[in-house]
DNA sequence: CCTTGACCTTCCAGTGACTGGAATCATTAT
DNA sequence: ATAATGATTCCAGTCACTGGAAGGTCAAGG
């Protein structure tokens, strides 16, 4: 299957699906024509990928899940350790951008928000002592 | 003064005031030797541009803010639109992460994590139908 | 006067994960 | 025969830096 259909598949871009063969992550077939050849396989591969990037996992990871995707001897240990180590990350964004919330909203609900130049989101960018 | 004190003052290291100059953000004067001179003033703008980056806005927000911030005449309104769009957005972003937390916290907690190779991880990504 | 070391300069390239666009080739439909 | 669609490659751009190389400048110590 050409990578017009693998795209319609997975639901990545015919470019991402391009990238990903440049990295080495699912490497295609070729046809006589030099057109990518994907296999049903590919095409699982891709999905999966697409899943796992839409969970915000990195390449790199994915690439790594990926390879324990194909192991049929992996430990799920292995996967677990990857997947908690990604959760972990994302609980820590989620607070960073609690904390940036808080300040933010503090900064925008002071600021009354006219045609006046007084502004205390301005003065809280300028620092405490300007 | 010179960039090293510049950078001392403002927290934002050497390489990161170069390119604000690249990029027209903050550009200082120069000495006779060539080196870049930043007056009391530029660095104001660098802390400002330090503490907006801090709290997530892009560049281009800051290079909008900065003008304000120089702008006697600026209608508090405008500063407070950019910053509740911003915080728009980081609420957007927070409730994306807690999805996914909450789509890897329940396939990790699904997964044994021993040396077996059933996971259910790998499962969930591979997709409803394999 | 010379050297050392800290600091400064510019330029080039790389990051992550694509995305856009141009020029060209292959296949299919009319 | 031609037009439309879809494929190919390659180059460049995104965002906000960051690293490194090669070289210029300056103050202090011997």
């Amino acid at each position: 299957m050409n990578i017009g259909d693998a795209a319609r598949l997975s639901g990545l871009p015919p470019k991402t699906i391009r990238y990903y063969e440049d990295i080495s992550l699912v490497v295609p077939a070729r046809s006589d024509n030099g057109y990518r050849a994907y296999s049903a396989n590919d095409v699982h591969k891709l999905q999966f990928v697409q899943r796992a990037r839409g969970l915000g996992f990195p390449i790199e990871h994915c690439r790594t899940l990926l390879s324990l995707y194909e192991d049929q001897n992996r430990a799920s240990a292995d996967v677990k350790a990857i997947a908690a180590e990604h959760l972990t990350e994302i609980e820590a964004k989620i607070e960073e951008l609690k904390a940036l919330r808080k300040t933010l909203k503090h900064l925008v609900d002071n600021c009354h928000g006219d045609d006046r130049p007084s502004c205390p989101i301005i003065d809280g960018l300028a620092g405490p002592d300007h």
